[in-house]
DNA sequence: AACATCAGCAACCGCACGAGT
DNA sequence: TACTCGTGCGGTTGCTGATGT
């Protein structure tokens, strides 16, 4: 059974409020407080929806909102409290009194992503930030997609310290467009971090900066993305160096797995990928066995088929646990979008070498599993 | 001056969740 | 236990003014 509409939707107003119907409304809270949207606009008189008249009221006409932009010191609580908490606005505008979800919301998919992704995307870029950046609404999206047309400098890309949940099957319009193929400077060239903002300076806390030089953080920092010395073993997709990169930056190492869910592995007669031997590997959790090879992050495993070095897939430990080889395919746990055709990971015409293909999938790859 | 594009923001939509019945 | 209702939240849409060509 469906469920009703919050409203009789026949007949009522939609689009901007009036400043008659401002003062209805105002007037009407004051003397009845809060509460009670849904019969509000029928006792009050007016033709909205009670929703519209609670989104009126939060947003606009309450009496303790702060007017004005949003200050500097503010935006250093945006930011850092979105690094720790995600899209929850709610909960950041919780600690800006007088800001509401609504402003801090637009005031990040306006302003500060457009900051983020300011930033030279090779360098790294603190995990929920660079997360949310891609979570950001479709205007965000839009504006820098038109932005970067006629650009060679992609935005974008990074990775997040905030709890990190398995994305959707992202679609490839949306977020392959967000991957490093998009991003990367074609030269895969090291590129320098924005000086002189707040955020600089936290993107530089998260780097560990602490007691180095910063003009040589700035210049030196490790890139991430693929390049000469980061190169391909045997012709497969040298899936540790991803991972070692990781290991080094998020600390995904010291999470990976618990003792115990090792030994249900070790269990499942899994061989070291290099001596063969039973058992994870000595770096990571990169393992093979009859189900192929497979990573581990969390709760979430890549896998590989057997002898195909470049499909790799996500798997969730309980359906790997239970041996969910079947359950690979599901939609919602496949990377296969980084590389299903050339779009995803930028036009590769035929004179591209098969190296430059492989880079770019290992960045798509790489820009994935750091968002 | 006219048109196109961009940016900011208010408002809408659909879903989730808790309370009440 | 199942259902409805009220509410809150996050994502998305579209309007409008500013800016660029």
């Amino acid at each position: 059974m469906g469920r009703a509409p919050c409203c009789e939707k026949v007949g009522l107003k939609r689009g901007r409020w009036t400043a008659e119907e401002d003062e209805i409304l105002r007037k009407y809270v004051e003397a009845n407080g809060e509460g009670s949207w849904r019969s509000l606009p029928k006792n009050a008189g007016l033709l909205r929806c009670g929703k519209s008249c609670r989104l009126r009221w939060i947003n606009y006409l309450r009496s303790d909102l702060k007017r004005g932009n949003i200050s500097a010191q503010e935006e250093e609580i945006i930011i850092n409290l979105h690094a720790s908490l995600g899209n929850r606005w709610s909960l950041i505008a919780g600690h800006l009194p007088g800001r509401t979800d609504n402003e801090i919301k637009n005031y990040w998919n306006s302003h500060l992503s457009r900051k983020i992704q300011s930033f030279r995307p090779t360098k790294f870029i603190p995990p929920a930030v660079a997360a949310a950046v891609r979570r950001t609404g479709r205007r965000t999206a839009r504006s820098v997609a038109k932005k970067n047309k006629n650009s060679e400098l992609k935005g974008g890309g990074g990775a997040a310290n905030t709890p990190v949940p398995m994305p959707t099957t992202p679609t490839p319009e949306k977020e392959a467009l967000s991957s490093t193929a998009e991003w990367q400077d074609k030269d895969n060239s090291c590129n320098v971090i924005p000086e002189s903002s707040p955020l600089e300076e936290r993107l530089m806390e998260s780097l560990g900066a602490a007691g180095t030089e910063e003009s040589e953080i700035r210049n030196t920092t490790p890139v991430f993305s693929v390049t000469e010395e980061m190169e391909m073993e045997n012709g497969d997709l040298c899936l540790d160096d991803i991972m070692e990169d990781l290991n080094g930056i998020v600390g995904l190492d010291e999470e990976r797995e618990s003792p115990g869910k090792i030994e249900e592995r070790e269990s499942e007669s899994c061989r070291n990928v290099d001596s063969g031997e039973k058992g994870s590997s000595g770096n990571g959790n990169h393992v093979v066995d009859d189900r192929g090879s497979w990573k581990s992050i969390g709760e979430w495993n890549l896998m590989s088929s057997p002898g195909n070095s470049w499909e790799w897939d996500w798997c969730h430990d309980d359906d790997t646990l239970r041996g969910g080889n079947e359950e690979w395919g599901q939609e919602e746990n496949t990377l296969s979008w980084l590389w299903d055709g050339d779009t995803a990971t930028g036009d590769c015409t035929d004179g591209d070498s098969e190296m430059d293909r492989r880079r770019e999938k290992h960045n798509a790859m790489l820009s994935w599993l750091m968002s």
